[in-house]
This record gives structure tokens, C-alpha cells and sequence, in this order.
RNA sequence: GGCGCGUUCGUCUAGUGGUUUAGGACGCCGCCCUCUCAAGGCGGAGAUCACGGGUUCGAAUCCCGUACGCGCUACCA
């Protein structure tokens, strides 16, 4: 129906930060349009004066300029058909309220809240079907109105839902869904703030902005029939709708701050890669149709379509995640991990010590297929930042036995004569050590592990030995020595 | 309550009437590799396709009903 490229649109409310439902959405958006070579903006919906929160938007737009999100128009980058926040729009929504009220499309009512409350009540009380707005104001006349108007009397501006018509809706994710108008309400349009209220600015915004596609969260699909009706009645050339199956708590109620987190702030804090974030949610309703499920953006963009979306809800699984994570940054190399380790580093306890990038390449050499997290390397191999300061009393009673000392110092002796040693060079020297003394390497291999990180499990040990230096690596052998002995004569 | 949407292993999903003893992935378990931990390789447990009818020679796939879940039902978005 439409043969220009695509223009979609990501339209949040400014409440506080960004939801990771929110974060899908945008991406779906964002893959929808690049996939078209299309255009997506961002549009700031601050109708709702009561819910606004101060640095709400400037979270916003941080959060999605981390996601990789790029936009090509918005508040933050601009555009041919701003402004983007609705707020700064006003004017545009009351010329189109008024051209409904003109074709008597739409009606000021002046009805008070204590009326319409009371009209609900009795409404629920006689167990109607359906709870709406009984059109009293409809009635009046133009003299009446006129009369409020100039009397000042606060006011909303209704739609003026004709019943007894069937709405039907085309949904590229849900095919055709048909709605009522009985079951309709005279949605306010024009709140007696003056601002209007998501419907019509939606509709209005979206025709102007020359929007073709809608892709919004299933929340949206009962209302959808509102902006069919709007679309008409003002004469435009409606979009294609295509509405999202929503995120799910593992409960399968809807994605809430209750059972964790839904910021996506919150797993940028926690270590998240944002492409592990955005290939994870990306598969939340979406897959490829083959077997694939690692995916950078760009192969997103490459493969992305609306028909493969599907209906149902789907659970925010965090193990899927994690495992995610871990492989993107098994799939990254040093360089690129090198800035993430070096801020892990700096929100750590190490953060007055300084590293060459240099020693840091090679811990992440030796630790980045091991991890799920950057910051795993700080916390689970921290002896590259600072010596043991004890040691794993499970792995002492395994490994250390009572001949391990003097073997150690035999083995101190042996590095003594290397000079300038390579990873190879430290382990022909303890291989050759094992052998000629006939004994097995391991009885080598694992207390030196112990006695150079405290712990029972990290890289390989020649890595260890080599990345920590020669010097660096018979010190903690000695320290070992002393301790672990000691510790022994203590028990 | 009304309206709408949904329902395949614990979770994400493949599947669009016969190729299905329902495939893959995460997680879990075991084995191999191995200096440890991961990674990797191999294997295993795990789904009567929500339930009940129907259509058909044949249904996870089409139709109807029921149940359950979710969304909307605001001068919130």
C-alpha cells in the first residue's frame, strides 16, 4: 500500500527511564526501518503533566545512544518535521480538534468529574455491559455552548463515537482484529489542562510526521480502533499497525520492577554488553527462522522482518541472557574489551593502582573465554591486581602436601636461572623439573596455582606465571611457602 | 463485568494438513578433552503441542467451545 520508504517512530513518555520492553520496541522500530534503508524518529509524548519526571529525557536519550539506536530525527538530533516534543505542539493539536468539532466529529463537554463519576457508579451499579460517557454534552446546543465557553466554564474535547459500527483493523503481526464502536468511549481528546491526551496527539503527530509504519507494544491494540476512527474522520491515509507481544515477569504476568530489573540502566550497571542486550531482547518475539541466535546489529538489520514476529508474551530469562553476554565477549578481542575492563577497573577497589595496557591485554587474553562479565575479571581474578591474601582451605587439603615445599623451592631455584623467560620457557622448566625428580607435573602445577592466586581454578598456569613475571610469580611462591606451612603447624 | 489478544520442553523458540518417534537454544545432568576453571566436542533427562469436541484417509497445524493468562476498560501513556 505504501511504496515510499519506510518512517517509524519510537515515541516514549518521559517517566523516568528506559523500560527494556521500551528498548524492544525501539529496536524492532529501528531494524524495521534500517531493513527498508527507512527512517525512524523520536518523539517525546509529555502530555501528561502530572507524570513528568525532571532528566527523564536526557536518561532517555543517554539510554538509547548506548543501545547502538541511532535515530534520524528527534529532539537530540532534529529534523524537517519538529518539534518532537509534544508539548511544544499544542497549538497543531487544537487546530485538529477544532476541524473535528467543526464536522461534528468531536464535542466539548463540560461535565464535571464529580458528574462522571457519578455516572460510572450507576453505570456499575445496574451491571451495564460497557461503562461510557452518556454524550450529555452532545446535546447542547451551540448557544449553550457558546454561553459555557464565554462564561469560562473548564472543558475536554470528546470523539463522538457513532455506535452500532464495526472498526476493523489490519495488524501485520495479528492479522485482522474487529472492534465494535458499542464498546467504544468518547475518548477525551483535549483535556481541560489544554494539552491533549495520547490518541489524538499520537494521530495527528503521526500523520504529520509522515509515520507509514506503527509498531507499538500490544498494550495499545484496544485503542487502536480510536485511531482508526481519528484517521478517518480526518481524512488521512492511515499507517500499517503492527503491535508487539509484551515482556514477561517469569510468572508470565506483564515485565514489572517487582520481580527485577526492567531499567535498562539497570543492566547497563550491572555489566551488561549492549549487544548482549539488544541480540537478547531482539529474540524476545523475534527469530530468525533458522538455528542462529548470536547476532550483531548489523546482522539484525540484514535479517529483521515483521512477519516473523510473534503473538504471544514472552519471559525476561536472565540465564539466557548471562550466557549471551558471555559470548559476545568471547566474540570480541582485546582492544575492544580493553576500555571495558580499564572502567571495571576504576569502579573497583583497585582503582588507585595503575596497569599498562599492556599487562591488561594479556589478563584479558588469558580470561575474556572464561567470563560472563568484564567485571568476573576483577572480581574472580583478582590476583592480577594484588596478591593473595589467603588461601582456598579446600584446595590446600587437595593439593599441598607435605613434600610441596621443597619441591616449590626447586622449582624457585629453576626460574632463577631463566632469563627473560617466555610463557614456554617457565613450563620447560617445570616439565623438566617434574621429570627429573619423576614425579607427576601436577603435583607442581597445582600449588604454584594456589600459592600465585589463592584460588583453585583460573587460566592456564603458564599463563599465570608468565603474565604475572618471573620475579612477581617466585615472591608469591616464597610468601606461599611461609603461610601455608604455617598455617599447616596451626590446625 | 465488558471488549480484545494469546496458549509447543522450566525458559526463548522451529513448525502454516502427511518429510515429526515434535527440531534447535539457554539452563540442568553425564562423558570426553585437560594443570584447574571455563570454552569446545559427544550424549541424556525434559513437550500426551492448555483442555474438549469437530472437519479430514491424516491435525501442533483448519473450525467451534471451554479453561487459564495477559492487555484495555483514566481529563496515564
Amino acid at each position: 500500500m505504501i511504496n515510499t520508504t519506510p518512517r517509524v517512530r519510537f515515541a516514549p513518555s518521559p517517566t523516568g527511564y528506559l523500560h527494556v520492553g521500551g528498548l524492544r520496541t525501539a529496536l524492532y522500530n529501528y531494524l524495521f526501518a534500517k531493513n527498508k534503508d527507512g527512517e525512524i524518529i523520536l518523539r517525546i509524548e509529555d502530555t501528561d503533566r502530572n507524570r513528568y519526571v525532571e532528566g527523564a529525557v536526557e536518561n532517555l536519550i543517554d539510554t538509547l545512544n548506548w543501545s547502538g539506536i541511532k535515530f534520524d530525527e528527534g529532539p537530540h538530533v532534529g529534523g524537517n518535521y519538529g518539534p518532537y516534543f509534544q508539548s511544544e505542539r499544542l497549538n497543531i493539536y487544537h487546530k485538529y480538534a477544532d476541524e473535528l468539532i467543526e464536522k461534528g466529529k468531536a464535542y466539548r463537554c463540560f461535565c464535571s468529574p464529580e458528574r462522571l463519576q457519578k455516572l460510572r457508579e450507576e453505570q456499575q451499579r445496574l451491571k451495564l455491559p460497557q461503562v461510557k460517557y452518556d454524550k450529555h454534552c452532545l446535546n447542547l446546543s451551540k448557544e449553550e455552548v457558546e454561553e459555557k465557553l464565554s462564561a469560562g466554564e473548564s472543558y475536554v474535547v470528546r470523539l463522538n463515537v457513532e455506535p452500532g459500527q464495526i472498526v476493523k483493523i489490519e495488524d501485520v503481526v495479528r492479522g485482522n482484529v474487529e472492534f465494535n464502536t458499542d464498546n467504544i468511549d468518547d475518548q477525551i481528546l483535549i483535556k481541560s489542562d489544554g494539552f491533549p491526551t495520547y490518541h489524538l496527539a499520537n494521530v495527528v503527530d503521526d500523520h504529520l510526521m509522515k509515520i507509514t509504519h506503527v509498531i507499538r507494544g500490544e498494550e495499545w491494540l484496544s485503542s487502536t480502533p480510536k485511531h482508526v476512527l481519528l484517521y478517518d474522520f480526518l481524512g488521512w491515509e492511515k499507517p500499517v499497525f503492527a503491535h508487539l507481544p509484551l515482556l514477561l515477569n517469569p510468572d508470565k504476568s506483564k515485565l514489572s520492577k517487582r520481580q527485577g530489573d526492567v531499567a535498562v540502566e539497570d543492566y547497563r550497571k550491572k555489566g551488561y554488553l549492549k549487544e548482549a542486550l539488544i541480540n537478547f531482547v531482539a529474540l524476545l518475539g523475534w527469530n530468525a527462522g533458522d538455528d542462529q541466535e548470536f547476532f550483531e546489529m548489523e546482522e539484525l538489520i540484514r535479517k529483521f522482518s515483521l512477519e516473523r514476529v510473534n503473538k504471544a508474551g514472552a519471559v525476561f530469562n536472565i540465564e539466557k541472557l548471562n550466557w549471551l553476554n558471555a559470548e559476545h565477549i568471547r566474540h570480541k578481542n582485546v582492544d575492544e574489551l580493553l576500555p571495558l575492563l580499564k572502567e571495571e577497573l576504576q569502579n573497583s577497589k583497585f582503582a588507585d593502582k595503575s596497569f599498562s595496557d599492556e599487562y591488561l591485554k594479556l589478563v584479558l587474553e588469558a580470561m575474556h573465554e572464561r567470563i560472563t562479565f568484564v567485571k568476573d575479571i576483577v572480581e574472580k581474578s583478582f590476583y592480577f591486581f594484588e596478591r593473595p591474601t589467603s588461601y582456598d582451605e579446600k584446595i590446600i587439603k587437595k593439593r599441598w602436601k607435605d613434600d610441596t615445599p621443597q619441591l616449590l623451592e626447586k622449582l624457585i631455584d629453576e626460574f632463577e636461572k631463566l632469563d627473560n623467560p617466555n610463557k614456554e620457557d617457565f613450563e620447560k622448566a617445570m616439565r623438566g623439573l617434574a621429570e627429573s625428580l619423576e614425579i607427576g607435573v601436577g603435583k607442581l602445577i597445582h600449588p604454584v596455582r594456589l600459592a600465585l592466586s589463592g584460588v583453585g581454578q583460573g587460566p592456564g598456569i603458564f599463563d599465570l606465571i608468565f603474565i604475572l613475571g618471573k620475579e612477581e610469580s617466585i615472591e608469591r611462591i616464597k610468601i606461599a611457602i611461609q603461610n601455608i606451612q604455617f598455617d599447616k603447624k596451626d590446625n
